[in-house]
DNA sequence: AATTTTTTTCATACTTCCATCACATTTTGG
DNA sequence: CCAAAATGTGATGGAAGTATGAAAAAAATT
């Protein structure tokens, strides 16, 4: 893909300034954010193919910019991290997160990384969507289809779904769900999730039970459910 | 990467089974389907580390199961073909196919690039599982199968089944095991553990004595069960 | 500011599971 | 082969986890 749009938000100039740089060799078109307010703000205002995210920031961190971004847009992300924890790993992944690059990380490899998220991105010509049976989510326009007819969920409901989707098969206990829906900073109740199940069930019709419980533990979304 | 799961999906019964034979011998877990619809289902239920597809098959083709399933997922894609012609390779790597194939190729070779592709897809989204022979726990979604065939288990029971699964052979005591499983803190009666060996017992069916009765000492699981 | 929608909390009903005990069965040592 | 010790099994009341409905609180919309 030529001319590619990327932002960069990260708060460390220096960063910025070498991925820049290099990215800029490849006819690529960078903006950039020192923070993540101003990175969302960006995001909003102008039209990206691709996000490289710093997980460390003032203001609001990557994963809150993450999370952000991923109820409105499926654009592809790369998330910077100094530490390599495993958790942050999965966690990104969970989120959506294209790929994960961990501090010191050579420019060559982001490059490498970058071009090869485009290049994926590119023949993906239709719109962004998970298909599971009779369900189907559409990740650009928000909507999802029961057997071809459109039902309405809330923004929460659709959140959780979307969640799941992205991640099937796995159970989640109900603190990693308000962990990675509602964000790490959530205080309150865990039944909370358990309302929010009942509701988004209702909503699925037919496909009620793509959201088993998993007894003792959480949830899961699994297509057939079983 | 250890016990990757593989689906094969390919109508001809006899190339199904000359992969699965060779693939077995590396401690894969393979799957097998007979037509495009048919791999799309697995797909969707259940999650693969790699994806076989042949490109002539009945009822959906190689070529639309691998676009439906680069809709939503980028798990590696090896198309096998009959033919060798430059166009469907081309079109395969279009289409993000991983790696092509022609028939007739050798099992060895095949076998290399599976592995190839599994090594350079590591720390992507292959699910922990556990496999003694029929016996198949998956860490993720919480489930175990038995020959194939899904079993519910409680929570104790999964939880004692999948502590003896990561710690096979070794010899546990009941009090180790109400400290591994239950926890540091659970007092109570020593003979509960022996209630939950005979009711997980019960659920694993025709693996049942892979829970070995160590007299005197305790429990151990044992793959075979002597 | 008022109304509507969404989210959260909470109480209650409901379901599933678990620890315990009594008794049956098996194993071991003498 | 017997007695004692250890393990297997079935039944059950109570505990723990989940579903649900409704009301309060918070957000969004008008």
């Amino acid at each position: 893909m030529d001319h590619a749009r990327i932002l960069i938000v990260d708060d460390e100039a220096l960063i910025r300034d070498l991925i820049k740089e290099y990215v800029s060799l490849e006819n690529f078109a960078v903006d950039e954010a020192a923070d993540g307010q101003q990175g969302l703000d960006l995001f909003q205002r102008e039209h990206y193919d691709l996000i490289i995210l710093d997980v460390m920031m003032p203001i609001m961190d990557g994963w809150n910019l993450c999370r952000k971004i991923r109820r409105v847009s499926q654009v592809p992300i790369i998330m910077l991290s100094a530490r390599g924890e495993e958790y942050d790993k999965l966690l990104g992944f969970e989120l959506g997160v294209d790929d994960y690059l961990t501090k010191p990380f050579s420019p060559k490899e982001l490059l490498a990384r970058i071009k090869a998220i485009l290049r994926r991105s590119v023949g993906n010509d239709s719109s962004p969507q998970a298909v599971f049976e009779g369900l189907r989510l559409d990740f650009d326009s928000h909507t999802v289809k029961v057997d071809g007819r459109l039902i309405s969920l809330t923004p929460k409901e659709y959140e959780l779904l979307s969640f799941f989707a992205r991640n099937p098969h796995r159970v989640f206990s109900r603190e990693q769900l308000l962990n990675s829906v509602w964000g790490y900073d959530y205080i309150g109740d865990t039944r909370t999730v358990d309302t929010h199940v009942k509701m988004l069930r209702e909503s699925l019709g037919v496909y009620r039970n793509y959201i088993v419980t998993v007894w003792g533990t959480g949830y899961k979304f699994e297509a057939g459910g079983k």
